[in-house]
DNA sequence: GTTAAACCTTACCATTATGGCAAGGTCAAA
DNA sequence: TTTGACCTTGCCATAATGGTAAGGTTTAAC
C-alpha cells in the first residue's frame, strides 16, 4: 500500500519542518513532489526515506550543497564510494577547522573571562585587552 | 596631531574592511562619521581605536549585537565589570556549547569515514547509515 | 448542510556578517 | 587635462531557517 503523506505528515516522519521540505523542493534538492487537484504535495515511502536522509547529513553538519551530491550519489547504483568518501573527509576536515578556530576562542576566552573580577568596580582587563591596539 | 584617516586607510589600520565600517555605521554600532565637503568619511584616532576594539572582539567571536553593548561599557567610566564579565561568559558558553556539537559530529564523521573503504565499488558503509530509518 | 479547526498553498520578509558590483563623484599626479 | 586610485550610495547574494499573511481545502462536529 503505497500510503501517500501530506507535508504535515511527512515533516513528521522525517524530523524536518514543511518549511524545511518545501524549500528542499524549491531550491532543486528535491523532485518537485506529486500533488493532489488541490495542489497539496503527496509524498511516498520512498521519498519519506530521502527526507530522513537529508535530516540525518543536515544533522552531521552537511550544507545542503554537499547532500545534493551525496543524494545522488545514494541514487546512483554505479557510484564509487571513494567519492562518498571523499565528501565525507572534506566535511570532516571543515568539522575540524571550525573546532581548532573555536577552541582558540575558548581559550582567549577563558583566560579573559578569569581575569575579570566581575564585581562593581569598572577595571576589567576583558576590555583592556580588547582596547589593545595590538 | 589630530590625523584624519580616509576610510581605506582607517580598513588598513585597523583590520577591517571599509565595506564593514560602513556597515558598522549603517547599523548603528558606530556615530555617524564626520565627513570632508564631499561626503568622505574621515576618522580620528580614537575611532581607530574603537574600530581596533571591533576587530579584536569580532575575532573572539563576539556578534555585532554583543559588540554594542561592549562597546558601550568600555565607554562609560561608571560601568561595572560584572556586566562584561556576565556578557564574556555568556559567549564563552556558547562557544563551549558549538564545540560540543562539532565534536559530536567529528565523532560520528569520523566512525563513517573510516567504515567506508573508499574504493572503485558502490557499497558504501556512509550512505547506508545516511539512508536508515533510525 | 453549515461551520470551525486544522490543514495546505504561495509569497514576502527577517535573520548574520560579509562580499561583490555598478554607476557615479573626487582627488592627485603626470 | 587625463587617468588611476580613491570615495559614495544602493542593490544583490550568500546559508539555512523561521515568521507572517492572505487565501484555498479538508474534515469533523453540530
Amino acid at each position: 500500500m503505497a500510503t501517500l503523506l501530506t507535508i504535515g505528515d511527512a515533516a513528521k516522519a522525517s524530523g524536518l519542518s514543511a518549511k524545511m521540505i518545501r524549500h528542499y523542493e524549491q531550491s532543486g534538492l528535491l523532485r518537485r513532489s506529486p500533488r493532489t487537484d488541490a495542489g497539496y504535495r503527496l509524498y511516498n515511502s520512498e521519498q519519506i526515506n530521502q527526507l530522513r536522509f537529508i535530516r540525518q547529513a543536515r544533522s552531521l553538519g552537511f550544507s545542503l550543497h554537499d547532500i545534493q551530491s551525496l543524494l545522488e550519489l545514494w541514487q546512483d547504483p554505479r557510484r564509487e564510494s571513494r567519492a562518498v568518501k571523499q565528501l565525507a573527509q572534506q566535511h570532516l576536515n571543515e568539522i575540524t577547522s571550525k573546532i581548532a578556530e573555536l577552541q582558540h576562542m575558548q581559550q582567549v576566552m577563558t583566560e579573559l573571562a578569569d581575569s575579570c573580577r566581575g564585581d562593581g568596580s569598572p577595571h576589567c582587563h576583558i576590555l583592556q585587552q580588547l582596547a589593545k591596539p595590538n
